[in-house]
DNA sequence: TAAAAATCTTAATGTAGTTAAAGTTTTTTG
DNA sequence: CAAAAAACTTTAACTACATTAAGATTTTTA
């Protein structure tokens, strides 16, 4: 393993231990599950109909996770970018057909892992088994303050949550991609932020 | 433990090995972390600005998570009934104050556990975390699905998939409370409801 | 670096769903 | 079982957001 690798590792076992305490060894461990793999942008990671064979933590990159529509619109569910998991957990466990697709939208770095050998080091790995249970929480946390958000509040709240929340990612993704994420079209998202603008003037 | 509380405690492991295979042995030892927990209706399980102390299997009954907003308007989350869990994880989790609130529509009885308990039991039983971990990751995938729903579908069609996903309950509920999940108003839906019958005439 | 493709901008017109208000029916409670 | 409360029904005016269409600008690719 050579020293970039060993970066990418560190990184992961940062993310891990803001979860649950592990040792040198431990680490080793898990890591033996996992393969580095590098990802040009505007590829796919996933295409509606395949199977997803990966789960993948994010190194580095952004990516858009997306469910089209039979007229051609997406909805998009989210942006996975450093620190976060990408790959559609559903198709994953079930080996089933996905329906979403997942694009890389900047050169990134994963470190992927396949459904029988996460089977194996969950079985195998009382810490990381930890780990992965409190993300599954949150993940559905997440997902259960955002349906509420959906429910209650306008596209214009959203929107400034939105802000707020994915700071981070919030000038690396175009209009027509966040008005996909809020449920919004293109147009009416750059009509919001026009009237954005001249508040502010 | 009579022969009642045996009946609720077979109810629950028979969902628990719908997830994980366990022994007797490690069912009375699951169970021991458990109080059964009698409710009636039209009661508040939880209050928003209260901490949820418990999360609880449902053995029987109907309830209504949902969160206020400040103009008395209701958005309904889910309504936890048979075969599931209720609680606000985040609150319990996180020990803080709930936005949510919790109604009991029907005459309920729960297996209710603390938070220490559960850490416990996380901590002491591999069977027990790992279905609670596949619980996790189940509600997540439903949760992305609905946020999928609510970008993607029509009042209409969400109220299709409601009726076929969740046929158990639908006639255990108002208009009103069926409305608040599916975020449109009462008159709305009181609408939508009588399209459908001239349709079916 | 030209040309093709994608994205952004703007405006007009259309529609799903809201609001308000009042009446009716059903359910709950003393 | 009467009365109060809650839920359901109906209508009309209104609004948040969608659709279409077309030109301007930026990005991508050859």
């Amino acid at each position: 393993m050579n020293k970039e690798s060993e970066k990418y590792f560190r990184k992961f076992r940062a993310h891990i231990e803001k979860h649950v305490k592990i040792g040198d060894s431990e680490m080793a461990h898990i890591s033996s599950y996992f393969s580095i793999k590098r990802i040009g942008r505007k590829t796919d990671l996933l295409e509606p109909g395949n199977i997803c064979r990966f789960e993948n933590f994010v190194v580095s990159g952004l990516f858009q996770s997306s469910v089209p529509d039979e007229s051609g619109k997406v909805y998009t569910l989210n942006f996975p970018h450093e620190n976060w998991w990408v790959g559609d957990f559903k198709s994953f466990t079930s080996r089933t057909p996905s329906i979403m697709r997942i694009e890389t939208l900047e050169d990134s770095i994963l470190l992927e892992i396949s459904k029988t050998s996460l089977d194996e080091l969950l079985a195998n790995s009382q810490p990381f088994s930890n780990y992965f249970r409190t993300l599954s929480e949150n993940a559905s946390i997440a997902a259960n303050e955002r349906i509420i958000q959906q429910l209650a509040q306008s596209a214009e709240q959203r929107y400034a949550l939105f802000c707020q929340k994915y700071s981070v990612i919030r000038d690396r993704l175009s209009q027509k991609r966040i008005a996909s994420f809020l449920g919004v079209s293109p147009e009416y998202f750059n009509q919001m932020e026009r009237r954005k603008k001249y508040e502010t003037l």
